[in-house]
DNA sequence: CTGCATTGTGTACAAGTGTCCACTGAAAGT
DNA sequence: ACTTTCAGTGGACACTTGTACACAATGCAG
């Protein structure tokens, strides 16, 4: 058996603290690896991860608790992704015609791009570890807000209250988040089937942002009683 | 050990078929159980979900070769969950002053008072067994279909295609389900927590059906091609 | 009534799991 | 040059798991 072939570059030359982060690293990407390979996060055990990063068992405990904890770090790494996500979105220019589906483009190739993270927000979003769940609900919340604050700096939707400036960022994240799996799951060399799902994503964005043209902010807050006279126009 | 009490009321008097379908259910039931104490169904195994239903682990094999199996009956209760839904929601009424806050109610208590189904849903609609995930995803389309047959029939939205509003109603579907998780793990005795997601989800409903009423279906196609004039009314 | 089919039981086994403990070797601090 | 620290090793423990096989009980058809 080899003896732990985990750095395969100059494995002299490396401080204590940069080699723990690469098997550190190593286990994060082993998780992953496993996760696309068709297992769930949340059935994954110590020792599968261990083996699949090269290590022994017991070594999983100088860098984790327990899967939960690695869980929590691989959240970290979705904030991460999703934050370049939207730094890539800015760049697709502000002509209105077309926009939309530009950035429905960059994002399907995003996606697919970092496959095994989105193959992991996806399913324990929603599923799973409940601290896992908030923790992704957080990030996912970040982005929401960033991705409102883009908008509004935008300049469009100079009418919209913040609060309904990111009740339409909302709608739009869980739009798109709802399509990650769709997009993960379709059939390699399938192309015809995939511009369906395009075009449909892009409606449905177009969609939103139509009713966002149109809204208006309802002057008084009809939230506990509805005595009030809701006039929405 | 008590001899598998599994029928708490008349042990006698039944046929053997109805014994079988009564474990069987207690079977599904059992696995839901286990979701509902927080256990992902993709992590369940069948040793598990026959303790819990109190029988033999072997017994198992008798209704289901797999867990996954398992799985596919449970997704056929959903469907027939979503069914009554649909049923539920078409008595909210028509008249247009509030409906979608209606409609919203009836979905939260129904969300809840089927939280097990709706925690089996929500979490392996993404993630788990792929089997499963199409499966469901099936379902889910044929609710979709049917919500968008009942908008027709609601004389609503007359001007717009069958394609444009199975889109709308594909997006108000993908809200409806991201929203599940998120009313699922409200914790209990928040009513202003609570009220403040209604308030949001409601919003987001409006701003969708604000979005449909300005729809208009674009004459010109720029699917792939743009050299062909489709002329879709 | 007789015999078959089928649901559920008990035992057993190989394989996998999380975690504890004692250990090694080399980098880091003195 | 020394001691300390600590990532990684190896073995062991008590469990749990899926599945195979032989068997018991009982509804049901002949």
């Amino acid at each position: 058996m080899a003896p732990a072939p985990h750095v395969a570059k100059r494995e002299d030359s490396l401080t204590r603290g940069e080699r723990k982060n690469l098997t550190r690293n190593g286990l994060l990407q082993a998780a992953l690896n496993l996760i696309g390979e068709g297992r769930s996060f949340t059935s994954l055990g110590i020792r599968e991860i261990a083996r699949e990063a090269g290590i022994v068992p017991n070594a999983f405990y100088r860098h984790f608790r327990n899967t939960d904890e690695l869980g929590l770090a691989l959240v970290e790494e979705v904030g991460i992704t999703l934050r370049r996500l939207l730094r890539e979105a800015r760049q697709v220019g502000e002509g209105k015609s077309e926009m939309v589906r530009r950035s429905v483009l960059v994002y399907q190739h995003y996606v697919k791009q970092n496959r095994l993270l989105f193959l992991f927000i996806s399913s324990e979003r929603a599923g799973g570890s409940r601290i896992l769940r908030l923790a992704i609900r957080n990030e996912v919340s970040h982005f929401t807000h960033e991705m409102a604050q883009d908008l509004r700096r935008l300049g469009a939707y100079e009418g919209l209250s913040t609060s309904s400036l990111q009740m339409i960022c909302g709608l739009i994240v869980t739009a798109m988040l709802g399509a990650a799996p769709e997009i993960l799951d379709l059939p390699a060399g399938q192309p015809l089937l995939e511009a369906e799902m395009t075009e449909d994503f892009v409606r449905q964005l177009q969609l939103i942002l139509l009713g966002a043209s149109c809204w208006r902010d309802q002057p008084p807050a009809l939230l506990a009683s509805s005595r009030m006279r809701p006039k929405q126009p």
